[in-house]
DNA sequence: AAAATACCTCTACATTTGTAGAATTAAAAT
DNA sequence: ATTTTAATTCTACAAATGTAGAGGTATTTT
């Protein structure tokens, strides 16, 4: 099962905030903000796909996320280098070195990641 | 404008093809074959959206594509590097090094390729 | 020429997505 | 206790998506 994109945007706010209620979330997003009830029903879906769970505190539900980030996310890019990179992860990276915009100091850091990666392999 | 993940699964093929009339793009399909007319509704579509082109043999067509795939992944990367990672590459980037199953040799190889990218700033 | 093939357009329809009003309820503030 | 606030569910609806039948035309095959 998968998120929509603006299922996925909410999803993001749930992960910075990690506990939230709907006010925290609705104070996220920039005006004009969503109704009440647009944030209601996004949440209530994504609760019935599985990638969101909630505390009762009353009547209100302090939600948080059932899926980390970091595997929703991978998950993604595989499909996305499935699709794009016929699923070679290594012709995505070369691809990515070279058509991404990052400064000299960036690069340089993701070159000193990289070692470290080398290393520990 | 954006393509929808079946089209974009379209789009890819025709990617590689370069240029296809309606049997070769159905060929390159697994079994279950979609419907001819599948096909036909989502070249359509891609048509109108503006991302496929195409040259008239008597009544059929020869399709191309009219986006660069590096230019339609790049801005599909940024998407997603917007919205997960704060709209930081260089985020995106280190998450990619240590999440990634690259091998030691690939890993190498995508050194290379930054050291060469270094460079040229 | 007749038949088969390929492929196009139109139409259709169920699902999913984006958005939100109406009605309701519980908790908080006065 | 009454009003206000916050949040929920239900219902609704337009647009986008996935899928394909029906019907028509050009091209190729026999």
């Amino acid at each position: 099962m998968k998120l929509s994109k603006t299922e996925e945007e909410l999803m993001n706010h749930l992960w910075k905030l990690n506990k939230a209620f709907m006010k925290d979330l609705l104070e996220v997003y920039p005006e004009p903000k969503p109704a009440t009830t647009t944030v209601a029903t996004l949440l209530k879906r994504m609760t019935d796909k599985g990638f969101v769970g909630y505390n009762l505190f009353g009547n209100a539900r302090q939600y948080y996320p059932l899926v980390k980030k970091k595997d929703y996310f991978s998950k993604h890019l595989n499909g996305l280098i499935k699709t794009f990179f016929n699923d070679s992860t290594s012709q995505f990276a070369s691809f990515f070195a070279k058509e991404t915009d990052l400064s000299k100091e960036e690069l340089e850091e993701l070159r000193n990641l990289i070692d470290t990666e080398i290393k520990n392999k």
